[in-house]
RNA sequence: GACUCAGUAGCUCAGUUGGAUAGAGCAACCGCCUUCUAAGCGGUCGGUCGGGGGUUCGAAUCCCUCCUGGGUCGCCA
């Protein structure tokens, strides 16, 4: 826990001449107790003991005496300072540190924690890009959840996120997959279950492929013609594609994931010959044994492969074609790729033959690496048809809900849309909680409890203030000044609440410079475990009217940011559950 | 073999970018619903931070080395 930049910049103006060094110094120096009894921010004197010639304990205690007067003369919202050891610990006042950010929190509603730091530009995401033809696994997932949240947390920080869905819709497979359905498959078992059966003749195929050799060949072949434009070959991988997206997208509306492109490979077929043209005239393009090559040698890297030697083209080359579209369609100030860790080399490949065609935008080129979902500790392969469909995890976890609802809260009125809202929130927090680098283990129980920090212990959390907000009828009390009686939010509890609150816009900030959408996961569990202890602790209903209002607006404060928290995750607050 | 990511409580993970006695959740055990939703709260148990060196006032965190696991390494994406 960390307190809010605003307070520690007070502090750290009023030490600076003091210690004599530069107020951003001091506030990289500062760090916040371990435990709250010992203070809200702690400035450490080991440093200056190189300088004081003095142990650092003597220059804490000799700081302090000069530090008070001066915090006092600044008008700082210091309660009060304590030296423990070589640490000047700092005492928040905590009256009016509470109303300020309480204030602040409702007034600015859902837009508490945003900022311009974007100013509007352009961010470019890739992310989902599920393979058509194949089911919507457990693997995409991560992608979708892990980009989802990460656009809206960069929209929060003033950017403007393009949400693009780089559709696996083209590629070897297609071959493969037409040949299989020419064998072995009918029309009327792909248009009753599309992806189970193109799932079905995949696998097949693989398992045939392993006793004849000339399988592999004739999916080639195939792909071949569909790249040609084979008339055949273009109907099949038209229905293909138009059958799995129909299935997509209810998982996607489930969710609650909306695309501002769905352009995927196949778009960027006509796209090719241009970056291949622009790849020879500027003399980077190399034959190797047969296939045309962009060498990356100074970089130690393998080559880039643009070509295969039978003219087809390869994954890199369509990557290339989409970056130059996307940067001229988006002007892009950043581009990120939220795609596996498997593919850590390749993404290196393309942003290194962008910086050689001498686009200097390639910088602003991030892959978002994420770690594997796995099954028994190894990889899923659909190959071998071992995936994990997505839409039974959550019509599991739907089900699991609604169980749950109908044994604690059976009056509930719309049960059935607060369980979709809770089951798919279980779903996608299990997956956002964690660092993105780690492996996922799949687990079906992990991903179905509902206790502890998950999802729906954070929707539980916020449900039972809102139930608070409603009993008290607060939005009828609430004049819009907030003024706090005495005594009403003196407790330990209360403040704990308060210091997360004051910490979010700092969280949201992180969550955007790292990447990492677990950052705010991680925060909104702690923000809960805060509001559940002030909950069993704090009588909010009190007798005392004008206590009963100021505790009720910590109580909408903290709903209010609970639910920002959920909605940039990506997960609905019912108000009830 | 090369490169890369990781190794913290029985399990799943945090650890504020080098600071105070290493923290949560789950599991196990014990408590708390006659006032705001018990999907909750409190407590007990649980650790040579993979091993070994080094850097310094101070290391889970930085450097070196070794061990273990995952991933990647030219015509799949």
């Amino acid at each position: 826990m960390c307190v809010h930049m605003s307070y520690k910049n007070q502090i750290a103006s009023v030490l600076a001449p003091i210690v004599n060094l530069e107020a951003s110094e001091i506030v990289r120096l500062m760090e916040t107790p371990k435990d709250s009894k010992m203070g809200d921010i702690a400035f450490p004197c080991f440093q200056l003991a190189k300088t004081l010639r003095k142990a650092p304990p003597v220059i804490a205690a000799e700081l302090k005496e000069q530090l008070e007067p001066a915090l006092q003369a600044a008008n700082a919202p210091v309660a009060k300072i304590e030296v423990v050891g070589a640490y000047i610990n700092f005492f928040l006042d905590q009256a009016a540190v509470m109303r300020d950010v309480i204030a602040t929190i409702l007034s600015t509603g859902e837009q508490f924690g945003a900022s311009d730091l974007g100013q509007g530009a352009h961010v470019t995401i890739d992310l989902s890009s599920p393979n058509i033809a194949k089911p919507f696994s457990m693997g995409h997932l991560r992608s979708t959840v892990i980009g989802n949240a990460l656009a809206n947390i960069l929209d929060k920080l003033g950017y403007k996120s393009v949400r693009i869905n780089h559709l696996g819709d083209w590629g070897t497979q297609f071959g493969k997959l037409i040949v299989a359905y020419k064998k072995w498959g009918t029309e009327e078992e792909v248009r009753q279950a599309p992806i189970p059966a193109l799932l079905r003749l995949y696998v097949k195929f693989h398992e045939e492929a392993a006793n004849d050799s000339t399988l592999e060949e004739q999916g080639r072949e195939w792909f071949k013609k569909l790249e040609d434009g084979d008339s055949e070959a273009q109907a099949l991988w038209q229905w293909f594609r138009d059958e799995s997206l129909k299935e997509f997208n209810k998982t996607y509306e489930l969710m609650g994931i909306k695309f501002d492109s769905l352009h995927g490979e196949a778009f960027y077929n006509d796209k090719m010959d241009r970056v291949v043209d622009m790849l020879e005239a500027k003399g980077l393009l190399v034959e190797d044994e047969g296939a045309l090559v962009v060498k990356l040698e100074e970089f130690d890297m393998p080559p880039s492969l643009i070509k295969k030697s039978d003219g087809a083209t390869l994954y890199a080359t369509r990557d290339l074609a989409a970056a130059l579209y996307r940067h001229e369609n988006y002007n892009f100030a950043k581009a990120l790729y939220v795609v596996g860790g498997e593919q850590r080399l390749h993404f290196k490949q393309v942003f290194k033959v962008l910086e050689k065609m001498g686009f200097e935008w390639a910088q602003e080129m991030h892959h978002i690496p994420f770690g594997m979902m796995l099954k028994d500790g190894k990889k899923m392969s659909t190959r071998k048809g071992k995936v994990v469909l997505l839409d039974e995890v959550l019509q599991q976890a739907i089900d699991d809900v609604r169980n749950v609802i109908k044994e604690k809260n059976p009056n509930l009125a719309n049960a059935d849309e607060v369980a979709k809202a809770v089951g798919v929130g279980a779903v996608i927090f299990h997956d956002l909680k964690n660092f993105r680098l780690n492996d996922i283990n799949f687990s079906l129980e992990d991903m179905l409890t509902f206790e502890g920090e998950t999802g729906p212990y954070v929707q539980y959390t916020h449900a039972r203030a809102c139930s608070i907000l409603r009993k008290a009828d607060y939005s009828a009390k609430n004049s819009g000044t907030v003024e706090l009686a005495a005594g009403a939010l003196e407790g330990a509890e209360s403040w704990a609440v308060v210091t997360m609150l004051l910490n979010f816009p700092n969280i949201i900030q992180r969550a955007g410079a790292d990447f990492d959408p677990s950052v705010l996961g991680k925060y909104v569990i702690d923000l809960a475990q805060a509001f559940n202890k002030f909950y069993a602790h704090v009588r909010v209903l009190d007798e005392d009217e004008a206590i009963t209002l100021s505790r009720l607006h910590l109580v909408a404060a903290t709903v209010q940011v609970l639910r920002t928290s959920l909605h940039l995750l990506g997960l609905q607050a019912p108000q009830e559950m």
